[in-house]
DNA sequence: CACAATTGTTACTCTGAGGTAACACGTCTA
DNA sequence: TAGACGTGTTACCTCAGAGTAACAATTGTG
């Protein structure tokens, strides 16, 4: 028999492990035995905590998506110029990677695996942070081209992430920041109708 | 019974229509026998061609993968400026995505599913994308480095389609690579060390 | 200590879906 | 028309893995 847990940190406990185990084999590479067995507990504990296997992988991904956009919104909030806008949200959003690369995996890793439900968490996630650098785009364009646009710079920080992340290279979070906001910014700049 | 094919027919007809539902569905969500379906044909047929449901994905993924860094490739071919070859690369890129929305959705849409051995083959893709576009970064910074930015640009681009896709807009690829070039093109410049 | 509530385990059920053996239908050639 | 070859189907096997019922151990409370 594993140590007891009382309920509320025994569910921390395997949010935690599941992060992990999810982002190493993905949604469908990952059984519940293996999440259970990583908790130290078996299968019917899970199910004591989460309806479903699924029910289980949503509360994680809303679980690290809100972390990372309170993360950019509280790096962003203080600070009055597009560019330093620009610069502390990248940051944070490296900041983030770099402090949980297994959160970042489970997002949007390449074995995210997703049904309808968790690609609209996702969709969510990915939306929210565009719609934190669509106002930097100073250009008279449309809304709706100015968010496309937004949701390109939030798949730079993704490609580059992806691929340290994938390389298991560390990097500095600020730093990186800094260089992908120069990118971004003069691009953003650059813009036009 | 269905229509008769000959072998060779049979498999381009299957792979097409694989292209849609694994599209669709993704990986996990599209059963064998939904394949089948689709194909207008049973089962055993589909395992008369490839030896496995791994193997018709990652047979897909390596024509359609192909079929995209072909194009980039023949569009940046004769162009002498870097400025000019990033628009048309970004112009091959949008155009291989508003020709084929399933294509660009096997590959990079949020349910692409994925074990280590198609996680490997997206990653070629993306790596030979990356790879076109490293070389156009002027600023004087390591290789890896180089590539780790390049890998961001592919992400930008794949972040502006996949909205665009899965929002189901059409969009004008020429416009966009243009607009999405004058982005990139600023921002590469903007890179120092 | 007694016994109730909580936490955990063993051992199962059941379904979806990948994969296959055996057979049937068509078609082409002699 | 015989029969060989290529194409397709029916009907099955098999197994991983989600989910659960019944039971056991632990902890707290009068």
């Amino acid at each position: 028999m594993s140590i007891r847990l009382a309920a509320p940190a025994r569910r921390e406990q395997i949010l935690d492990v599941a992060v992990e185990v999810f982002a190493r084999n993905g949604f469908h590479g990952a059984s519940m035995n293996d999440v259970a067995e990583a908790a130290g507990v078996t299968k019917p504990v899970l199910y004591q905590h989460f309806d479903s296997k699924q029910d289980l992988y949503m509360a994680l991904l809303d679980e690290v998506g809100s972390r990372l956009l309170t993360a950019i919104a509280k790096a962003t909030a203080g600070v009055a110029s597009g560019r330093q806008q620009t610069e502390q949200g990248f940051r944070a959003y490296f900041q983030w990677v770099a402090d949980d690369h297994a959160a970042f995996l489970l997002l949007f890793g390449s074995r995210a695996s997703r049904d309808e439900e968790s690609t609209q968490a996702i969709r969510r996630i990915t939306a929210g942070a565009a719609d934190a650098i669509a106002p930097l785009i100073a250009a008279n364009i449309s809304g709706d081209h100015r968010r496309t646009l937004a949701h390109g710079l939030v798949g730079l920080a993704e490609g580059v992430s992806r691929r340290l992340v994938e390389q298991g290279q560390s990097f500095d979070p600020l730093v990186l920041g800094q260089q992908v906001a120069d990118l971004a910014w003069a691009g953003l700049r650059a813009v036009h109708d």
